[in-house]
DNA sequence: CATACGTCAATACATTTGTATATATAACCG
DNA sequence: CGGTTATATATACAAATGTATTGACGTATG
């Protein structure tokens, strides 16, 4: 009648001296997850199993594998800014400003990997908290970006016809062949890249075109 | 020793005269799909429990959970396609063709909800044969928008610079604020709306634009 | 020193899952 | 009629899951 034998040893063996940090914790997840698998997919005994300590230590750590994710979420967001800021610092010191930020960007996808494919890759799936981690990171994106594009419009005469929306399409538009780049094999990134800032340069073009037709009237 | 006492009857008692269909199956399931679940999360016994059929009979129609989801996205497509083919008659009757083709894929989203949802949620997540299905729907919906755009380059005599890839951009945004639209109170969609075809009009206008400048150089 | 606390493992249990096996019923065809 | 085939069911079971309970062990605090 009885189930679980004695299997579930941890992974036993090696003498644990430091406490598992919920750091630990995050990365195990994070190596847990291929590009078909979303994190509210995992379950917390793997993650448990993943990280070497029993199930139940868990909850020491996490309320739940969302509140898990919403952390991996915000550490995710944490790496998304400082990659703007340092596309930023570049912008002002080369001209072609945009192929140098999406080439950080996706560069950035490659190094911190996994953690920034979540948030690209679950943007429209989890628990509403999840979500909502997701789409203030995607606010502060769009936040900088429009910053930055009034900002140049003062410097080079351009304006932009609508900042705010232009920074969102830019945004979504980034984040989604951001998405599909993750689950491609690095060879084929740099058609997107080519791609992506083609489309970048259509919507400002754009706006900017739209910014004049709209002063002349 | 037993487990499964008498429990999990089906759904009883009503004497079955028709035999369950596959789109029975898939109706069931996406009858359990709400804002923050995934295709691929649901359970084969939680579908055919829905469905009110053994769980084994699953096995009647769908080799996997996964299989299921594909069909729903073919069926998804297939709806999609119906949505552009309208949009397309009306764009030649009307003059505000962006706004008129937008507002037509949004209320094609509404109409036949969740079939569409799946789409636009489970782009990136799910097993590859998933995701291959949405791709090949997602270019579908390019094609046919690129053809359009070079048709109405030589009706409007305006040119656009990179076709396939203005096309590209504004599909992935559409799809992108579709999925935004998505799960938001149906009052604040008409402000989607809004904003896509904004962006989309900046997106055209730059490729025209751009196709004016670079035949001048 | 004692005692409380934070961290973890072990055991246990009720549920749920996917699937194997066997069986029943209707329809169809000779 | 008898036999095959498609459809659906019931029963069963091993595996996995979330979580409750209990206690071990070290560290810090009184």
């Amino acid at each position: 009648m009885n189930s679980e034998k004695k299997i579930e040893t941890a992974a036993s063996a090696g003498k644990r001296k430091k406490p598992i940090t919920a750091q630990d914790l995050m990365n195990a997840a994070v190596k847990l997850l291929d590009s078909h698998r979303s994190v509210s997919s995992l379950s917390l005994r793997e993650i448990a199993r993943a990280a070497g300590i029993a199930p139940n230590s868990f909850y020491r750590h996490f309320r739940d594998v969302d509140d898990l994710a919403v952390a991996l979420i915000d550490q995710a967001g944490r790496s998304l800014r400082g990659v703007i800021r340092e596309a930023r610092q570049r912008l002002s010191l080369e001209r072609s400003a945009i192929r140098t930020s999406v080439e950080a960007f996706m560069e950035q996808l490659d190094a911190e990997q996994k953690t920034l494919h979540i948030l690209l890759r679950e943007m429209s799936i989890g628990s509403p908290a999840f979500r909502q981690a997701v789409d203030r990171e995607l606010r502060y994106f769009e936040d900088e970006l429009c910053e930055e594009l009034t900002r140049m419009a003062k410097v080079t005469g351009h304006a932009t016809y609508e900042p705010a929306l232009a920074s969102k399409a830019i945004t979504r538009l980034v984040f989604t062949m951001g998405a599909a780049a993750a689950d491609l094999p690095p060879e084929e990134r740099g058609q997107i890249i080519d791609e992506t800032v083609v489309m970048i340069k259509m919507i400002m073009e754009g706006a900017q075109s739209l910014a004049k037709r709209s002063a002349k009237k």
